[in-house]
DNA sequence: CCTGCTGATGATTGCGTTAACATCTGCCCG
DNA sequence: CGGGCAGATGTTAACGCAATCATCAGCAGG
């Protein structure tokens, strides 16, 4: 019996028939500007209520050609790195008050991230985060070029596109460095898919650290981030008795290759030291407990959409080409003394 | 030197004035309707290309009142199940061409989940899916009642959303028979979180199976899906030397428990055999590897955007109350005979 | 040769909101 | 006591698109 219309929602028009004012009056209401009587307001504001009243969030943007939403393009939510680095910009883009829609791509190619961008702005996005870890992702970036803002997260630098991601190369040397400080001759590596950009910094962070510290380069094995590819580089390594210490470009192929040397009889750490790259979640309970590099995904997503937002806001901004977030290392039962 | 005006992209309108039609000619050329002579759709098809020409999703929308765009509402999509159950969501809402908003809920309550859905609402969603794992979120879908379609994934029967879901009590019952096949007295259970849904019907499952076999139903240990938890668990289980199954409510915990009783020397699966719930990645490379139970999360998606679709397209189509996509059991090395 | 229909196209209007400008009321101050 | 100015409110138009109705030409049938 009330007015509440089944079905359709309310709108500005309707507050502003039963307060008796006009629609405007109820928009300035709504957004806090301009002057509006303290007893007009508050009738305002009670019709509101009495009709549960929403803003339709399109007609908004429409009228003001902004959309407060971002967009994210992605590729394979499913993995760690990429998985987490949508939830921290997820997080970060609603504590500023962005709505936030994801766009997973089917391949990570260029017409694929063409279209996805190009789908967002079809949606208006203020602007967009893009994660685009692979190499082949990167010249699409350059591409882009719309007015619309767009930051990319864990992307190889083109000269474009203002890059947040975590400091791979650091990460890897900081895993390197602690096992050549156990008395390592070398350390041994099993790389992610050369076509991830993570994967290709990583091999090149280890490299550059064995070069530093003059110790021996061995060619790496090669994987694709499965905890199955672990296991076949694992089985490899274990009848290779010169190999004492193995650094791996993830704790999932950590895991695997944790699990073929087991098999295999090879003691970690005693006959082998191993240190990974992500510390999941599950890192500190496999068998034995692994050292890995641990990457702060929600600080990444900060820092993302912290700079997006100044992009969009301000029009004359102009960002740094390249904001890196140091790693950490953390220690655990996979890594010790070489043996004698 | 051409018309590619910098900054603002073109409008219909744009399109129409370098094609010579109204603007409505165009709006048919677009959307394949009406009568159209082929001549002048090649004329505009033309225009649209030579103008770059994207329709404009807001304003289409704000039309027609519906968007092609449907709202997931997700809470931690960082646990394997809400999170891979979201993926496969995207998916399938893509293949039928629709848009996906993703928002995830701070806290796990009424409010919460009740702003999230409003602010879809907002955004004109055709239909929304709510990934509800919790009880106390049972309650709150029953208020949502706007003429949105809801439908509900991972949710407690309330009887006004229709629910699609694994059959956890199936999967819970199939582990459990496993183990019980292989002639132990009883299994033990490490449970999930009280609070959510899916703990509660792996338990009841697992004691269903128990009390159909006639076997003692020892009293579950609780846990809080990380592993973290199964190590705890693990360690005062692996002191109770009348344990010799666990099935274990996910695989995280799973690899915890694997983990203490591997320090307190119980061996995996002679002394103990155990069975896990999800088949991550990973644990198939646990030590040993790890008996589960499988999830479809891509058919979860499928199912749950194709009957959501129907219920945006059909208006008057009735949606059974619940449907239950059946799991699999996947034997591996973790479960074996009973100690003799 | 007119009626009536069909296919092709255009004009108008509305979706819900806001910007920009217009109007109206008081009231201060010279 | 009138000019002018500030505050409160209203009016109009625009955002980009599509539904609806109108228009117009061509053409078959009586």
């Amino acid at each position: 019996m009330s007015d509440s219309r089944s079905g359709k929602s309310a709108t500005l028009v309707d507050v502003a028939r039963l307060a008796g004012v006009s629609a405007m009056t109820v928009s300035r209401v709504l957004n806090d500007r301009g002057n509006v009587s303290r007893e007009t307001r508050l009738r305002v504001e009670r019709a509101m209520e009495q009709v549960r009243y929403r803003p339709n969030v399109m007609a908004r943007s429409l009228s003001l050609g902004r959309s407060q939403t971002i967009g994210v393009v992605t590729y394979d939510t499913a993995q760690y790195g990429p998985g987490s680095a949508v939830l921290g910009i997820e997080r970060a883009a609603r504590e500023r008050g962005y709505g936030v829609t994801i766009t997973a791509i089917a391949r990570p190619d260029h017409d694929a991230l063409r279209s996805a961008v190009l789908s967002l702005d079809d949606r208006m996005v203020d602007g967009m985060v893009v994660i685009a870890p692979f190499t082949a992702m990167a010249g699409a970036l350059r591409d882009l070029g719309r007015g619309t803002p767009v930051v990319a997260a864990e992307a190889a630098h083109q000269g474009e596109v203002p890059i947040v991601g975590i400091d791979q190369g650091l990460g890897a040397r900081l895993a390197t460095r602690h096992l050549l400080g156990f008395g390592h001759r070398t350390v041994h590596h099993i790389a992610g898919p050369i076509e991830w950009i993570e994967s290709r910094l990583r091999s090149d962070g280890w490299r550059a650290e064995l070069a530093d510290a003059g110790a021996a380069v061995p060619a790496p094995l090669g994987g694709d981030w499965t905890a199955r590819a672990g296991y076949d580089a694992g089985m490899r390594l274990a009848d290779d008795n010169s190999v004492t210490a193995v650094f791996v470009a993830n704790d999932q192929m950590g895991l695997g290759l944790l699990h073929a040397l087991h098999e295999r009889g090879v003691r970690v750490p005693q006959d082998m030291s191993v240190v990974g790259f992500d510390d999941t979640p599950e890192s500190a309970y496999f068998l034995p407990a692994l050292s890995t590099v641990r990457q702060d995904f929600a600080r990444l997503g900060e820092v993302a959409v912290e700079l997006l937002d100044r992009l969009v806001t301000d029009d004359d901004f102009v960002a740094d080409d390249k904001l890196l977030i140091p790693p950490s290392l953390v220690v655990r039962a996979s890594s010790g003394p070489a043996p004698s």
